[in-house]
DNA sequence: CGCGCACAACTGGTATGGTAGATCCGAAGG
DNA sequence: CCTTCGGATCTACCATACCAGTTGTGCGCG
């Protein structure tokens, strides 16, 4: 992912962002479903602005693996791909065991504050059964551990690599039950963080992130156009 | 990184993507060095194309922070960030930590041919003094521990981050007792792994990516320029 | 009625002209 | 001599026109 597209916006916003920018939260938030079909001349009369800044977007996009190019054909947004995520999780797990490993060892306390007050949002959200809420302050949960291990940067490899499972949650099949089992495992991990019990909470966030599994299974069940394999 | 770029080509070959292709390796191989300045319409004037292909291979290069587009001023060649090479590393290490992990539950045997050849190409290679050639044949015993760990897909984000560095090697001033060190890792890695010896496989895996410390304090030493911080 | 070919209506790719913002430099004023 | 202001000259950005493939359709022929 991009500089300019991760919020450390130091240059001036152009167009080209701004279409950017819209293209972008139509895909992950499903108004523009996978499989449907972009135009360059089409999105560009809808933005009221010429075809050049939309086929940047659209470079972008593809990029990112969000919409998939086929040159003299047309330009579409991609299908989820089963094995891509999976494989996105991958990382993902590497990367945010290495980080609570780190996070055990720094831990200090001093964070305890923000901690509580997040995972009390979470339980009104899940109480509220409030996903977008609940969806945002998971976030904020994970860039807590990445800031007590003191690798605020790699909270960006753990958003690129939710960027293709986000998808996935806005279909809305998080169910209370689910919502909540999500919230348990975020109050066992804070608890085995203050205990400083390494090898458990290497367990628990292990079992955290495989419960993306039944997510996946569900989702493609009911939406099997949107997948790709 | 963008399935264009890497090797998946199942779409036609574009001006933008030849203009893409000959800077970034006009780039990494340091033919233009840190701080050079680029501009469309030069660049366009050199390869005899029009500006645009070459506006599109500048923002695909932006994506992958190879330059910095400053708007209406210039557009740089990156310079190296000693913190951003860290920060890949801690990403590199999490994930290659995974792989290795995996590697030795899945070891067969099977590719034990293939291990051998490579490290007697290591060996060669740096009794000859030939960096090119053993950069090359590095990345194939990573690659072949990927594939052990039926992670092929996983090479892709070591190579990512693998990007930064390239740099830096290029800056060929691996000595051969560095190479010798780096293949010595090689071969134990590769015993630790036949031996199912996981936690020295893991430990050893960690020494080896650490010792890049060495190099960029060198690098940085001899080419301050050439960085950023 | 069915098959094939040609043409029309798309698509994204490329070329080019014009515009606004940033920088640099030199001249005028302190 | 130093500061400041204004214009010349860069830059990347945007709009438009044109080009080259791809696709779908409908007419004509077998």
């Amino acid at each position: 992912m991009s500089a300019a597209t991760l919020g450390l916006e130091t240059a001036r916003r152009t167009t080209a962002d701004d279409v950017f920018e819209r293209l972008r939260a139509d895909i992950v938030s499903l108004r523009m479903p996978p499989g449907t079909k972009l135009s360059e001349a089409e999105v560009a009369r809808k933005f009221d602005v010429s075809r050049q800044p939309v086929r940047e977007a659209f470079i972008r996009l593809g990029n990112l693996n969000l919409v998939q190019i086929q040159p003299q054909r047309a330009t579409i947004v991609r299908r989820i791909s089963r094995s891509e995520i999976l494989e996105a999780r991958f990382i993902r797990t590497a990367v945010e065991v290495e980080i609570v490993r780190r996070a055990c060892d720094a831990y200090d306390g001093s964070r305890d504050g923000a901690f509580k007050s997040n995972l009390e949002q979470q339980r009104a959200a899940v109480q509220a059964m409030d996903s977008d809420r609940f969806n945002t302050v998971d976030y904020e949960f994970h860039r807590l551990i990445c800031e007590t291990a003191g690798c605020e940067f790699a909270f960006k490899t753990i958003a690129e690599n939710k960027l293709y499972v986000d998808r996935l949650c806005m279909l809305s099949l998080s169910s209370k039950a689910g919502q909540q089992e999500v919230y348990d495992d975020h109050v066992e991990i804070f608890e085995r963080l203050r205990a400083g019990d390494e090898p458990g909470l290497i367990a628990i966030t292990r079992l955290h992130l495989s419960r993306l599994n039944e997510t996946l299974d569900l989702a493609q069940k009911q939406y099997p156009d949107y997948f790709e394999d």
